[in-house]
DNA sequence: AAAAAAATTTAGAGTAAGCTAATAATTTTT
DNA sequence: AAAAATTATTAGCTTACTCTAAATTTTTTT
């Protein structure tokens, strides 16, 4: 009959989660809240712009974001429950595949990342009682609720931060201007990406990954005042 | 460059799976070995039998099956080792799910329908290792090997299976054809799918369930004499 | 404020899997 | 062995998601 208005939703594929979970991390690390970009959901999707455009029409029209085209997206309540949906799921099987499975923390979230669309709520639910409800992930990160409530994230400094684990930066604790000119000048700004690949003892140095393209030699004192958060 | 002989094979899609698997459990529950039938997998895939037909030429294309137009399929070798990918993933899992989670069996099907295609092996392995590696999931039947090796069904009778278990009818021991022919005219045929819906005490009748179509009470003598495999 | 650069959208196609309707081959019935 | 029924295939469309190239809009630089 009619195409706009009074319209019920179809269940989200496979692919519209994919959308809607990027845009709501996107959406969570962004510093001001104009709005996700095409560019940075494709870039992070691993599609074209295009297609993306194309994908954000249809989302869109089936109400589960906000999109004004060239300004960007953000999510409705509606698509904010499918994203919170499919955190849960990844995170209670990344914690399950970790606590009774004997999987390492760095091969636990390719497994994920694919099974995440297709556990069934029941499975969901039992894996998470035989863990005793827990409300993290053994990384930190904080489980939704299955109502899709999540705690605010817990931001951590780089210190405390597990070798290999990607974490992304939120908080750069006060440093002088020539101390961020630094820190920008190799790669880190709010919202790079650090992973640690070694850590020199007595308080040394960490040898910090940037956005999986540069190495460097992160001083002990400067690492203690970078505040991360599990990617 | 040509498209023809010496091909790397594309890895199955999920459909592929599916189909390779069908093929496989019509392959081995044939009386004879005249070839799968298009209106069959149409059937059991719950798609028209056009679009089999379809696929069909893809697969053998991809020598996963031999097709004779209009003769039916059967499996080569690498389409045996899909399908026995996928019953070796479904059985690990419902087993695990059973044994592990607190899955009844008769909830644990739909489940594995759906994931068997997107388990990694190293999960599967896992699983199986946490199990004790078992060679029969809790149903009885066998759980093929990693290498594609799988035991032959036992067969058991219908009197030794579980309430609600859908089972197929492989083989009537000894009987008189008139007992043949009423089993016959209460649809059970070779193949035929029975669910044990009910059981009288003191070795009274089974309340049995056919094809999903009719209800049959069944003299508990007679059961003694049906084997049926595991689904 | 114009020019240049970057981001976005539109237009037009492709691929995988499905469908219906029409046609062809095979099998069964008469 | 012809006719009828069944099964299988072909032809032509559809939907979901993707792509590249071209056109458009916004943002940044000069």
């Amino acid at each position: 009959m009619n195409t706009k208005a009074n319209q019920k939703r179809q269940t989200p594929s496979r692919a519209w989660e994919d959308y809607l979970k990027i845009i709501y991390k996107l959406e969570s690390s962004e510093n001001l809240g104009k709005g996700v970009q095409t560019k940075e959901l494709a870039q992070r999707l691993a599609v074209s712009q295009a297609s993306v455009t194309n994908m954000l029409k249809k989302l869109a029209e089936e109400q589960y974001i906000d999109y004004q085209p060239y300004y960007g997206v953000s999510l409705t309540e509606a698509g904010r429950l499918v994203a919170m949906k499919m955190l849960r799921n990844h995170r209670v099987l990344e914690t399950y595949l970790v606590a009774r499975l004997g999987y390492s923390w760095d091969e636990v979230d390719e497994e994920a990342e694919t099974l995440e669309h297709f556990l069934s709520d029941k499975l969901v639910e039992r894996m998470w009682h035989d863990l005793g409800q827990p409300t993290h992930d053994p990384h930190g990160s904080p489980i939704p609720s299955i109502d899709g409530q999540i705690e605010p994230v817990q931001l951590q400094s780089l210190t405390e931060i597990t070798l290999q684990t990607p974490v992304r930066l939120k908080w750069i604790k006060n440093r002088s201007p020539e101390e961020l000119r630094y820190l920008a000048s190799i790669g880190l700004h709010i919202n790079a990406q650090i992973v640690i690949k070694n850590q020199a003892p007595f308080q040394g140095p960490l040898l910090i990954e940037v956005d999986d393209q540069h190495f460097h030699a992160l001083d002990y004192r400067m690492a203690l005042a970078l505040f991360v958060e599990a990617e």
